[in-house]
Order: structure tokens, then sequence, then C-alpha cells
DNA sequence: TACATATGTCAAGCATACTTTCCATAAGTA
DNA sequence: TACTTATGGAAAGTATGCTTGACATATGTA
């Protein structure tokens, strides 16, 4: 699973602390779906979505086979 | 996050063990997401998607300030 | 009745998501 | 230099997703 979120972020003028306090998570935790530490669960996926406005497979890309 | 997974694994006639074992998961996993004991892991959530060849938001539904 | 099939659900254990706390590093500025 | 801001990331703890194994119930059929 990829993602775009430090893409995205940056286009919108945002610090990963302001994300993070946006989508109630803490910032290790912005920085750790950035840096593929971790996927995020559904739940926080639909949040970043719903936050940037976006489809979650527009942000979270998945690729076949890799867990 | 509510979920069609009944629904739509009974518009394709899969029994709940057949869906599970398409998806490499235990069919408890999909009796349990059907019941709504817990919700999928994003990964799970794509492959469930990609086996119906349906974008993940027409099979789960989210709720806004529900975890 | 007796047996098989499909599903519901629990319990224990392991893996992963997320938290808080802490420290390191890089870039900018006084 | 010294200080601030933004980010990276480790460590330990809690919550949740998923597993296997077990048992219960409902339905259909011999």
């Amino acid at each position: 699973m990829k993602n775009r979120l430090e893409e995205i972020r940056k286009q919108r003028g945002l610090k990963q602390e302001e994300l993070a306090a946006a989508l109630e998570v803490s910032r290790q935790t912005i920085g750790s779906l950035e840096n593929g530490r971790y996927n995020p669960s559904i739940i926080l996926a639909y949040k970043i979505a719903h936050y940037f406005q976006m489809k979650v497979e527009e942000i979270f890309i998945y690729e076949e086979e890799k867990s």
C-alpha cells in the first residue's frame, strides 16, 4: 500500500502537526503513514479522504500481493 | 462503518467459506465483518473491493463520528 | 431420527495500528 | 553561536484485526 499523503498535505500547505490535529490523531501517526511504517486503519483512511475531499483510492494505492 | 458485504456476497451466490478462501482469510473474519464485530484493515477492504470489482467506498460506508 | 451444510459466536493468542514520551537532526533566524 | 520550527524515528503500552479451534443453532435431506 502506497499513499500520496505527504504530497497532498504539502499541496495544501499543511504541517504534519496541523493535519494530525484536524484528524484527531498524533503527529507521529501522520509521519508514520507518510514514511510507510504502517498502513492506516480503514477509519483513518476515510477520515483523511473526507478531510481532503478526495476518494480513498485517490490517496491510498493498493499494490497487489504486498501487505 | 457499515458494509454491504453480506448483500454482495449473496448476490454473487457465494458462501462465507468460499469468499474467505478467495480472499485468503478465515471464515470467521468474513462473518465478523458481515455482522459488524469489527472493521476490516484497509488491505482487506481493498482485497474485497478488488475481488468484487467494485470501489472500496461502494462496499464500506463511512459514518461520521463513529469508530 | 440421524447426518450434512451454512452460519453465529466465543476464547486465546499473535500481528498491526495508534498513543505518549523521548531524543536526534536539519534549516532558518537572532 | 544559540534558539526555534518541522520532521524522523525509537520504545513501551493499549486497542483492534485476524487466526485457529471449539461449540451451538438452523435448515435440508436420507
